[in-house]
DNA sequence: AATATAGTTTGATGATAATCAAACTATAAG
DNA sequence: CTTATAGTTTGATTATCATCAAACTATATT
């Protein structure tokens, strides 16, 4: 038990590693606002308007940060990236979105 | 509107920075579970449990880093520290608590 | 006053992170 | 095939962080 303790704080803090980051934040929080107005992730209808050139214009990052931020995102398991032709769309994933509104919750 | 924005990320980028390192998460966790267990923070009636000294043994860390990892909690406005002869108690702050509860929420 | 207790401050060190420019890969369009 | 688009990788630079040891401050106890 002390064990899944160590592991799931250390798994916490990975997470809100990836959230630490202003820019990142902000990748984070456009993806979930996306999310929110369309919907669960149906991966079948991807919806436009969340790939990483949005988050270029919106934020006024180079490209090369914007894949960095994403793939930090991705790896804490807080989005999930899916290819569609040369583009990539984002959505939040769930699980770990609910999992950290539980970690708060009074 | 932007300009509100950016400082709400900020802050809240700063929070998940607090939380970003596990050691530190644990200390948040500590106080968090004490304070589910004995209600809300009652000043008047600090219960004992919570003070640095604990840290130091369930984390196995050396005061100057908790001393260190509090002073974060706190700047960031995850806990709150009341000083009671020579030691210091802390509590979460429930404010922070539920606002980051209510980002996660979907 | 002397000693013990609880935590802080300072300075140092090794580790990690954010960002960018340049070169690169892969897919699509003409 | 050629060119444009979308994102990746690499390498470098600069900044920030976690931790500790040593010295310090403040409060309590005797």
């Amino acid at each position: 038990m002390a064990q899944k303790d160590t592991v799931t704080s250390e798994q916490l803090a990975a997470a809100f590693r990836a959230l630490s980051n202003p820019n990142r934040l902000r990748i984070y929080q456009v993806i979930v606002d996306h999310c929110r107005q369309h919907g669960p992730a149906d991966l079948a209808k991807v919806p436009a308007g969340c790939a990483f050139g949005d988050f270029m214009q919106r934020l006024n990052i180079g490209a090369p940060t914007v894949s960095h931020h994403v793939r930090e995102l991705s790896e804490a398991g807080l989005i999930r990236v899916e290819r569609e032709g040369r583009r990539r769309f984002c959505h939040a994933e769930p699980v770990m979105q609910e999992r950290l509104a539980h970690f708060f919750e009074m």
